[in-house]
DNA sequence: CCAAAAGTGTTATCGATACACCCATGT
DNA sequence: ACATGGGTGTATCGATAACACTTTTGG
């Protein structure tokens, strides 16, 4: 076996896919680096991700470089696959965005991706000094093409969660404000999976999920019929997939 | 961020679970390194796992580690998780045995987690110069130690073919000769599931897995009513989870 | 004829699907 | 009164689960 060049032999990093939804679509956050002493031209999108630290496990790295590249805190992070392709990282202008952002002289990287789900409306650091961060419509991972091999990435991401939600529906809870009605829950389920559920059938359904608690309360301000609330009480949901 | 530093920074490497089955258990295959230079007692049981080349995929890697260790070819491997705690090679017995199989002094290692299902009369080199191959019962993952945190790695595995077994339950096929008898099926499922599956609802319901075929064939030399045999016509059944 | 395992059918229950009409509200 | 979306019930189908007796074979 060959000794190990520590310029040729691969780093490890971390990629979080984090997903969100707005009400009507479900977005990706993507982010892109201010090469602020240059001008040349536009820096591809990518998912927010960085290299580990000498001695950090990864799922604390995950943890830690979603907080650095977007201020978001206390994210629920699943594993979800490792990209190791030699090859990920040959485009020169992702080798070159990589030695810029590491000051180091990377070969090779192999990833461990992570996906999370979160409300739109958590607290996100848009602009710092180094980097921009923003919603992009899921349909973006089909259109345009990110750095690396972000599409692939993201779209296995995207996978992994549509089963999810397929057998562990409530993991959906975590998309919506606290308080949502039976239609934003099936809208969202819908647009995951890419489905047209039957209206009463679906509310059927729901209404069997532990801990979902319908409300006394009704939205506010629409003009039509007011549609009730609904809750999702985690204490008496399912646990968490483990 | 720190200037990385080869010695500390994670190397990669590979583990791989393959399970069998003998027509009593579920076995898992295990290594023993023959540390010919010394006799100093006994050397823990590992899964089989190796570090990947400066230019090499990880499933590629995976592949080639299997056969290195154990001469078995054309396995189909599925990764399932990676594990990056910088602790898992903490243990001085470990990182002994990795400088000295390895010519390399390795601070920490990223493992990128393979499972593979296999039937238990697969050729395999038992014996070779460097290492011994044996298969264990799989309720030793349970009682005795193997080295680094390979005892979470097996039984992650494991989870994830039980998952794998109770959706897609073809993938049981690739533990039984090529042709079976229904109660040898059921009771490789009953043991991997832990469950008691009533005779008559399994039958039915594997029936109509596409691609198992009932043969006109029975078993001889049985002391009793000889049992159909059935195959499984993988261009019939169901294509892989992908 | 006995022991050992193979083989086979019916009923009950549960979850998923299909499907259409009336209700509340604002303009 | 009308337009907009909210809300509800029943019947069918398919899959799963429970359950017991007869058949074949070798000794």
């Amino acid at each position: 076996m060959n000794r190990v060049q520590s310029v040729l032999y691969p780093y490890v990093s971390v990629d979080c896919v984090v997903f969100g939804f707005d009400g009507e679509r479900l977005k990706v956050l993507l982010i892109e680096r201010n090469m602020n002493n240059s001008s040349e031209g536009l820096s591809d999108k990518k998912l927010p991700g960085s290299i580990i630290y000498e001695n950090e496990d990864l799922n604390t790295a995950a943890v830690r470089v979603l907080h650095e590249l977007t201020g978001l805190k206390n994210i629920y992070l699943s594993q979800f696959h490792s990209f190791g392709n030699p090859e990920r990282s040959n485009n020169p202008r992702d080798k070159q965005w990589l030695e810029r952002t590491t000051k180091l002289k990377i070969g090779r990287l192999v990833t461990v991706g992570y996906v999370a789900l979160i409300k739109i409306s958590r607290k996100i650091i848009f602009e710092s000094e180094s980097t921009t961060a923003r919603w992009y419509d899921i349909k973006s991972l089909n259109t345009f093409q990110l750095a690396f091999d972000h599409n692939k990435v993201a779209l296995e991401a995207l996978n992994y969660i549509r089963n999810k939600v397929k057998y562990e529906t409530y993991t959906l809870f975590e998309l919506l404000p606290q308080k949502f009605t039976m239609t934003q829950l099936r809208n969202l389920y819908d647009i995951i999976l890419e489905t047209k559920s039957d209206v009463r059938n679906f509310q059927k359904k729901m209404l069997q999920v532990e801990g979902l608690e319908q409300l006394d309360e009704f939205q506010k301000d629409v003009p039509y019929r007011a549609p009730r609330l609904y809750r999702y009480n985690k204490r008496k949901g399912a646990a968490p997939s483990k």
